[in-house]
DNA sequence: GATTATCGTGCAAACGATTGCAGGCGCTCG
DNA sequence: CGAGCGCCTGCAATCGTTTGCACGATAATC
């Protein structure tokens, strides 16, 4: 026997047979092109050698590697261990294995990912990274199977797992109008990210649905999901001498950016100004307050997301996909509180 | 030109050569081989074809990869993330690329993946997974080369970065001593984890260090890294009629488990129980109370163990590897204040 | 009993790159 | 002027699998 790693021809020669017809009986789906007790044979001489196929030469004349690659703007944010987490749980009860590139969020940076993922034969991928106008993915998707997760380009070419997000500011605003809240912001996101700009719609929609006016002057756009973004909408919203009691973030991590810029004014959550945040993070129930925010299946999407792909590579290529949207919950915790003017009521009856 | 993916010979025929030629005059390390001028022809051929290698084929016949298998036992632990970006950032820079896997602590689980990435061909693994007694790993490193992070096995037979515990929690038990703590609680981590002992070692030594006498009924060991073993720990020191004004926790996971418990208690903290985490998780500032931890660089030990790694492969496979220790800063926040005694006797001057 | 279908197996050519070996050419040097 | 030496470059084998094709044997058909 050969040294190293035992190889098709190993067991061949253990079986008596030849390498091709070792090839056929272990797979599944040639199997029966072999008879029933050389199969026999061969599996037991595979077994006794522990032969473990080497997936680089199949790739090679096959051209499929079981891999799949994922894109992700940044790892650092909470928000995508547990859908990668989702992604890796289904793609291993598949054979596959998951290929995981940060971009930061930029292009070139994701170019150079989607290029390597390319180059090394990815059956498909799985990206986060979409702005929602993304000729680059675009562009990839028509060489390999994609879907999108928790993005979505413009116009639907991609199939896309998103969470509801238009339920979920809804809810968030008809929480905060329950309270008695009558003037809300928005610490928006982005708007070149889908998530940003639905969420946007999604507020001016919901307001209008509980009979309040939406005013341009409560809303204030970040550049970027992040903290920093966060705080520095808020501000420009205070500098500018907006009033408010309330507001909704484009999201956990802007949340916390406006929980900064208030301790830094000296304003509190949520006595002087109710804050909800989108994504329900991990630990955003030890934050200080614990956040209200609304709950999006991160594991879910990350399996559905990985489950889709897998369907449009193994399968015909059809299911042109409409979009899975998935269900949100808002969670209530303590950075929501009823409007100062009812509170005021309640202290006087 | 064939169809596809533009390959050796396409750049071949098009530079008038063989693909041999070819092959050697796109290697740094063979271009010396080939004339200079055809040298520059292939290059310029390449270019304008867009001839990207097939790392597939190329592993086929080198054996080599450029793929680091990492494996950690939890993505969704927030300790996590940031040192993957600094593996990846420095494998990147290498042309190496990563390959994540969680094990979720389950041996088998991590087996299973050693056996996946031993037969994908990885070219070395990160470990963050280790336990202090590890056969699986001991003997998976004398296959490929590799290196620990954020953990160590019983005889230094696998290299590996880490942080400065041992300095660590003495910052943490000469804080708390300064702040006139004399009763100091450990909810400390497992046991059969190198960082769980390392610290439970280097607990006693602070504290004797101090002036102060360790009570083993002031510390109780936890099963895991997480907030419900923290919970667990401190409620089972609180059942037991324990007395204490401060402790420090395994890690930021375990004091975010005692901040539970304690609120559930009626207990407050940094009021009636100082708390001390470990490890600066990201918003750990965020907590309620902020949490006083040691903050550890995450992102530069997933360097580090990279660098260490690849010299090791690159290399001739020496550097016997001593452990690379980085070191630590004890972070203030507001989770620990003066002893109860202090402060009572600030009160009555 | 000759002819055709059926089944099981071996042969050999791929997949796309790398690399030891050999050979052609032009020099130099004795 | 011929032997010898370097420098380039082409040839062909190789990495470990998969797979179309052909071939031989056996079974089914008229």
């Amino acid at each position: 026997m050969s040294p190293g790693p035992v190889k098709l021809s190993d067991v061949a020669e253990r079986a008596g047979v030849h390498p091709a017809t070792v090839s056929r009986a272990l797979s599944e789906r040639t199997r029966h092109m072999v008879n029933t007790d050389t199969a026999q044979r061969v599996l037991a001489a595979a077994e006794e050698l522990g032969y473990t196929p080497n997936p680089i030469a199949r790739s090679l004349k096959t051209n499929r590697s079981f891999t799949i690659a994922v894109l992700l703007p940044d790892l650092t944010n909470p928000l995508f261990p547990p859908m990668v987490r989702g992604i890796e749980d289904a793609l291993a009860e598949a054979g596959f294995t998951a290929l995981i590139a940060n971009t930061d969020n930029h292009p070139d940076r994701a170019l150079a990912a989607v290029e390597t993922m390319r180059t090394r034969l990815a059956d498909g991928c799985i990206a986060a990274t979409a702005t929602r106008d993304d000729g680059l993915l675009a562009e990839a998707a028509t060489e390999m199977p994609m879907v999108l997760i928790n993005r979505r380009v413009l116009n639907h070419e991609i199939p896309a797992v998103v969470a509801d997000d238009r339920s979920g500011v809804r809810q968030a605003v008809e929480h905060l109008a329950a309270l008695g809240h009558e003037r809300i912001a928005h610490v928006a996101g982005p708007q070149w990210l889908a998530t940003g700009a639905d969420r946007h719609e999604a507020f001016l929609a919901a307001l209008r649905g509980v009979g309040l006016e939406p005013d341009p002057h409560l809303i204030s756009f970040g550049e970027g999901f992040t903290e920093e973004q966060g705080a520095r909408s808020l501000h420009s919203l205070l500098e500018a001498g907006a009033k408010f009691t309330a507001l909704v973030a484009g999201n956990d991590l802007m949340a916390l950016g406006c929980y900064d810029a208030l301790v830094e004014r000296g304003l509190s959550c949520p006595d002087d100004i109710s804050v909800v945040g989108f994504n329900d993070m991990p630990f955003a129930d030890k934050f200080n307050p614990p956040l209200t925010t609304v709950r999006i299946p991160h594991y879910e999407m990350g399996r559905r997301a990985a489950e889709l792909l897998l369907g449009r590579i193994e399968g015909d290529g059809s299911t042109p996909g409409e979009d899975i949207v998935l269900p949100v919950e808002l969670i209530q915790r303590a950075s929501t509180a009823p409007a100062p003017s009812r509170r005021a009521r309640q202290a006087a009856s």
